[in-house]
DNA sequence: AATATGGCACAAA
DNA sequence: CTTTGTGCCATAT
């Protein structure tokens, strides 16, 4: 366990404690598995992303509200529509008031004891 | 092993 | 507020 890389384990996990209706944000996954620079990392972590079903990887957006880029821009609108339907609104590419709904009330401790399928 | 690219962030201009 | 440039970590080739 030396290894610098992200415990993608890990932000598996702090990913799905995020509740519908609430975002985050790379850099916050990032904050959160003690990596506070590796947010582009967390990108290529849901890239590869196993879990799919079970990591909303859709409700991690950039750190300034935007969207971000996702594997196909052209999948964004299909995004911004399932967003919407958990009750974040999104204008001009932004999410409006998305730092209201960023949820950064990560429990590390419930972490440790979950486990990944 | 080395280079390039990517679902990012941040400082500077 | 927008556009550059640079730094970071993980994958793909």
């Amino acid at each position: 366990m030396k290894k610098r890389i992200i415990d993608k384990n890990k932000v598996y996990k702090l990913l799905k404690q995020v509740p519908k209706g609430k975002i985050t944000t790379y850099k916050g996954l990032a904050e959160a598995v003690g990596h506070p620079n590796a947010a582009r990392a967390i990108g290529a972590i849901m890239r590869v992303n196993p879990y799919a079903p079970i990591v909303p990887c859709h409700r991690v957006v950039y750190s300034d509200g935007s969207l971000g880029g996702f594997s196909g821009m052209e999948r964004i609108g299909e995004k911004v529509k399932f967003l919407n339907s958990e009750g974040i609104l999104i204008n001009d590419g932004k999410i409006v008031h998305f730092k209201e709904h960023l949820f950064k009330n990560f429990s590390l401790r419930a972490t440790e004891k979950e486990t990944l399928p």
